[in-house]
DNA sequence: GAGCGCAAGTAAACGCTGTTGACCTGTCAA
DNA sequence: TTGACAGGTCAACAGCGTTTACTTGCGCTC
């Protein structure tokens, strides 16, 4: 298991299990930020890495492996919930409008605009759940606090949804603070007890934000 | 394989460009309905339909210009934005209420599923821009009107998301007329003008709902 | 030191995908 | 009768992720 010296040591190994999965690690990480998900084939990954293809499936299990490895380290929600609870829809606010304007790791924009295959579904669908929804959940700590971390997700997921699909320029061409400002409001309504508090008969806005 | 006259007329042909268009139309609706887009191979589709694999794209291009089609007959977004302006957001709500809860086109259901695939991303991210942002965006038309309209449908389609990724088990239990009231609520918020409406320091709920 | 044994690494294939170009074939017009 | 041509077929291409059988290199024990 342990290997020793490995010629040279200090800097890291070339040879070996460990060097050898941390090279497959980082052309990958390389390669996703560059092309994204889709376009980056388990060859190039390998060839890139200067290993054989085999190698990434028995170190990884599959090419999903690979991004539920970098994502683990990458961290999608980095402790964006724990903190002041005056302030949590706040922070999320100021993430989720950060995100649109193409901010965060490089892997994690290369990662939003793969955000179609199949298998970044899979693997997100476990992150969302266990990154995002649950610990709100736990956090809110209600009845319904699951129906209200689902609500904030739906908000925040969307935004980036809309951002790859529509490019959301005219979001990004807004004022960053009004937007946060929204966004935000719509956070806290998202937040808001299930009842008897909307009057549905009386849309506040109905014809649009200034018909003129 | 049968060879009738497909003089009868009527019920159609059998053979011929339109007959042979059709039933691999048939075919793609059926298999993608049951088993979701990517799991369907061009191959599947074509011994379904009886013909041969290269007439898909020779009439249709490509796999995803199957897709294409089928959207365009199936109709994502019928005909939700014209009418009563009082009542858009309501409309909207009820709409997105009822996609969360599974109704709709059995093809609709499908394809929601499958979402992921970089086919229906590409062919939805010109749908959802041309049938529903920028009518809306024509709808309400003020100068902020295609951010309100993002804004809206990052809602929207972040319900969606939510329901692919975690099931929105909570969300769907939720009693319905309340929910709808709440996403009308949303949505009412996302043509609010932006301006200094909102108080950021101030939110509304912060320690979740009822912490008690 | 010789030989064993296991981990690391490799080469080549498997089965699948979407897609294409060359080839038949049946029907209709000249 | 002959030609053209649209409709249909077949076999192949290049790529994918993954797997299986194999070789190599190194440490440990006898």
């Amino acid at each position: 298991m342990d290997h020793p010296e490995e010629t040279g040591g200090g800097a890291g190994p070339t040879r070996g299990r460990e060097a050898t999965r941390a090279r497959i690690l980082a052309s990958a990480k390389e390669l996703f930020t560059n092309e994204g998900y889709g376009s980056v084939s388990s060859r190039m990954i390998a060839s890139h890495a200067g290993v054989n293809v085999a190698l990434i499936n028995r170190y990884f299990g599959a090419k999903r492996g690979l991004l539920t490895e970098l994502l683990r380290e990458d961290g999608v929600f980095p402790g964006l919930i724990e903190g002041d609870p005056a302030t949590l829809t706040r922070r999320l606010a100021e993430h989720a409008v950060s995100r649109l304007h193409g901010e965060g790791t490089a892997l994690q924009r290369a990662l939003d605009d793969s955000a179609g295959d199949p298998d970044l579904q899979a693997v997100y669908q476990g992150r969302i759940t266990s990154a995002m929804i649950d610990p709100l959940t736990v956090y809110l700590g209600a009845d319904s606090a699951r129906a209200h971390a689902s609500l904030m997700a739906a908000v925040i997921l969307g935004l980036t949804r809309v951002r790859l699909v529509e490019g959301a320029t005219a979001l990004r061409a807004l004022d960053r603070e009004l937007l946060t400002n929204r966004l935000q409001a719509l956070l806290d309504l998202c937040l808001e007890d299930f009842g008897a508090s909307e009057e549905p008969g009386e849309p506040r806005d109905a014809n649009g934000p200034g018909k003129s």
